[in-house]
DNA sequence: GTGAAAGCGCTAACAC
DNA sequence: GTGTTAGCGCTTTCAC
């Protein structure tokens, strides 16, 4: 109460020039003040600091981001590939997209979100970089812009990627092992019996395709049928027909069935059911991520896990290494087969 | 490839007087051309546009910003409860968020996200809207803040919060009713012949309190029971626990469960289902949101709908408004049962 | 230890 | 139509 009076009362300080006015000193010394910069008399930092606070006044960043040539704000973009549009990304993104909230927020930077559609704009990456808003760019997910962000990351530093890694790629990524993950789940699959395997997603941006090369990899060393390709989009709504449709087709050749994530894992699951089909009994299932939807599916979900906190720690590491001039190598995660009722 | 090689052997033009000289004008000249200002020359426009896209030029928004004194980013900031503290918050607010950003981007505005953890920093709303750095603010949940926003929104307009609406409340809520929903969850509950009913989930937050009041509303109409609440945390760990110690005590003595959110309801059946008692035979259930998870239990989730699409839309256009200068109501949005197969 | 002064890159009067 | 000028609010030499 005494406070909201002291509010009412007292004259607006809006600039480090109003605080320096009431405090009797120059602007400079509030700002070395409030830096908590090394030569300020301690009377006057105390007797500054306590004007600040009494007065609510906090320096404008737009200004000190100018004058100091950063800003303390890290860029994260989210990439939406043609098939997404406006629709909400895929809640593994999202979930990631948290941690790093919360990592970037305990360094001491603010977070600045931005998604993006690069058909409609090509110049997505060049234009948020350019905008003078950000010290540096956390790309999540590589899309279908892998080419675009290799180009970027020849001439700008402040860059890490969340995503698939590549022998020899220039940009600095932190993900996990996709092929590494596409192998534990086949070969899982295969050993509960599966013969012929059905890898449902889109196979077009990298992670999947590696996801999807890993599950070949162990058709191939286990002696199975090559494992068909069942493309969807990412969308629940377009991804439960399409694996309808593609159940119906095939339905009753397939008895393993890695889905390229827990959503879509999880819609396998609801469409098996509908055609009378058990799991595992009748077909084998495992997804990819380990989201918490993959628990509380009936019955729960074998997956793969990917460790997401780890990635965000990382990937604000990585990020924070390179904008003090380090130079960093890629971060490729372990993917653990989380081992529970569908196979 | 052309492209590539005129960028190695262009200067490098970083600021508008770069691109003024560039082209032979001022750079008050270039300013106005860029920003699309009525009196430039047409030639000396195009002039100034072909070099800028040539030189893949990009004004400094922290530069403009300042000197505007408007930045064009709307700050988001997510409240964690006490009981959060670190922990990615309830997906209902991601997908929020997700949402938030795409009609933010559609207006063209940038997002600056920030997640705050009110009881260690008491400050955590000025703090942001003081910061220079953001137009405007839109805050997703009251958490248990109501007061501290209320205060705030006395001498500031630029803020929208989603949450509950409160006889009376000064701030700008856009929202759910959630004691309709909750009342439409209970009542039926109680058509399908449930008399015990019980509400799983923390009644602190203002939301989750008004869901409780409105079963509560329904039992006391018709006649049952008044609803036992069962508290649990948000985070699916501590929850499943509680879940599972609530029923252990009090399972047999319940015919009826309202879940805060669709996430605790799918938690609530898996124990159901782990206590060998059946949905909706033995128990019958309801939750609220509808999340994709509330498609995808099984039986699939009963359960009350939040427009959340619409709530961004709300969210956004009413801050806009704002921003304008307009006087804006709050937007209470109605709840939409859902009916599917555990109530 | 503190003040004065010169900008960071941009925009908006105000001239012409 | 375009140039000139004066800042936006802050930080940082350089003096003293």
């Amino acid at each position: 109460m005494a406070d909201r009076e002291d509010k009412s009362t007292r004259t607006t300080v809006r600039t480090i020039t109003d605080l320096a006015r009431l405090a009797g000193v120059s602007p400079g010394t509030v700002s070395r003040a409030l830096a908590g910069k090394s030569l300020v008399n301690t009377k006057t930092r105390e007797k500054i600091e306590a004007l600040a606070r009494q007065h609510g006044f906090r320096p404008n960043q737009m200004a000190s981001g100018l004058r100091r040539q950063k800003t303390g704000v890290i860029g994260v973009v989210i990439p939406l590939g043609h098939d997404t549009r406006q629709q909400i990304s895929d809640s593994f993104f999202m979930t990631l997209l948290g941690y790093l909230a919360d990592e970037l927020t305990l360094q001491g930077y603010d977070l600045m979100l931005r998604r993006v559609v690069p058909d409609e704009d090509a110049d997505w990456l060049d234009r948020f970089i350019g905008s003078g808003m950000i010290d540096g760019v956390i790309v999540i997910g590589q899309s279908d812009q892998f080419d675009r962000i290799e180009e970027v990351a020849e001439g700008y530093r402040a860059m890490v990627v969340w995503g698939n890694h590549q022998e020899g790629q220039r940009h600095c990524v932190v993900g996990t092992d996709n092929r590494l993950g596409g192998r534990l789940a086949a070969e899982r699959l295969i050993a509960g019996g599966a013969r012929r395997l059905a890898f449902v997603g889109d196979t077009g941006p990298m992670e999947f395709a590696a996801r999807f090369a890993g599950a070949q990899d162990a058709a191939a060393r286990l002696g199975t049928p090559p494992v068909l390709a069942l493309p969807t989009h990412l969308s629940p709504d377009r991804a439960s027909e399409e694996i309808a449709r593609h159940l119906a087709a095939h339905g009753t050749a397939i008895d393993g069935i890695f889905a390229a994530t827990d959503t879509l894992a999880a819609l396998c699951l609801t469409e098996l059911r509908a055609l009378g089909l058990s799991v595992p009994g009748d077909v084998r299932l495992a997804g990819f991520d380990d989201l918490p939807i993959a628990r509380q599916t009936m019955p729960a979900l074998t997956t793969v896990r990917q460790d997401i906190a780890a990635g965000a720690r990382g990937l604000v590491d990585l990020l924070l290494r390179r904008l003090a001039g380090e130079t960093t190598e890629s971060l490729v995660l372990p993917p653990e087969l989380v081992v529970r009722e569908t196979a």
